[in-house]
DNA sequence: TTCAAAACAGACTGATTGGTCTGTAACGCA
DNA sequence: TGCGTTACAGACCAATCAGTCTGTTTTGAA
């Protein structure tokens, strides 16, 4: 990995932490050109624009939460504890976060209702893989006899991302995790009760 | 009512409008001026600055959702119907809205993380309400023996709030109201088994 | 070690930002 | 209806915005 490489690497790392915090509009050049220690000419080598500079940001910050999920399901073969898995991302993404400011997707989404088609399509997409995965493992469950096959996946995906993405603007809102606490244990006794076969 | 009274109730409505759909920072002073149809001069005749229109803007905008929970609870005297009328106001939120753009708590607590700490105040008060309102609800319902008395006001209210609100992120981001119906149908489920005597 | 290419600094630009101020027009009480 | 007060228009301001461009430095393969 060459100079530039490293650089463009750092800048999008700084930029996607930047902008979850502050948001595509809040967050300015000037804030990015401090974050980063570079002037302009450093950064617009790297990307034409500040737009681009935001959309491959995004993809940077959902990388980082991905890489948190494959990290939470690694050898976890039962369903049910993927399942579990999958909630303790959104746990870790409050409390102890490797990309501050919450989920990206969130925060994009709630950003971007008009202005930013761009980035919402790609905010879309993002949300798409979540609920893929949720679905393939509710479907594996069912599958294997973990999970009653009543249970519909794509509505309990839309219910536990639901739930997890309004606790964590709750968490972020009061500052205080007892909302993604309750949360959790809601969705936990809803699963045990209603979903594990 | 005069005429400066007027203007200022328009320019109140029209720029809560605008602030929920774009952001505190995603609207300018120019977007507030074609909206108004007013010129600056107009604008800050009433408000002596974007920051103080801000801030009364999103108290008119909580008010209108407030307006709206009333309307709800209008004749509803049992617990359980009350609790699910304030589910509707929700639903309400983003299918036939009086404020487009979503719930304006949920779009400043997203926005104020860093940022704004005035507004992010103001949309924690806003929030309490919602949260005092249902707890009161359920303590009723308990009193009245229409709600199991082991239920817990404030988790309850944590949960449906966070529920709620994240179904009206996932259905404005995919622009399917889909995802409110489902959570709908999780928290009614839920009421109906696990909170109602 | 050389030297072309890549990486970066920083001055500069035009557009836009929020905000001020003065002049004019409309309002509404007497 | 007259007239002081309020409401508003719009020119103007400094600061900041994203973006461009030229010159200098650094890099890394030959």
């Amino acid at each position: 990995m060459n100079k530039g490489d490293q650089t463009r690497e750092m800048i999008l790392d700084r930029a996607a932490q930047l902008f979850n915090r502050q948001g595509y509009f809040g967050a300015s050049l000037s804030d990015i050109m401090r974050e980063t220690g570079l002037e302009k000419g450093g950064i617009y080598n790297h990307f034409k624009s500040k737009e681009e500079l935001a959309l491959e940001a995004f993809d940077y910050a959902v990388e980082l939460v991905a890489n948190q999920q494959r990290l939470a399901l690694a050898g976890k073969t039962n369903s049910i504890d993927r399942l579990k898995a999958t909630i303790s991302v959104f746990e870790i993404l409050v409390e102890n976060p490797v990309l501050v400011g919450g989920c990206p997707i969130l925060n994009t989404a709630i950003e971007s209702d008009d202005a930013h088609p761009q980035l919402l399509e790609r905010a879309r997409k993002a949300m798409d893989k979540w609920f893929r995965m949720i679905q393939r493992i509710v479907n594996d469950g069912i599958n294997t006899g973990e999970i009653r096959p009543e249970v519909d996946p794509i509505k309990l995906a839309s219910i536990l991302i639901a739930l997890m993405e309004g606790a964590i603007m709750l968490t972020k809102l009061y500052d205080d995790p007892i909302h993604m606490e309750r949360a959790v244990e809601h969705i936990i006794e809803y699963i045990e009760t209603a979903i594990r076969a």
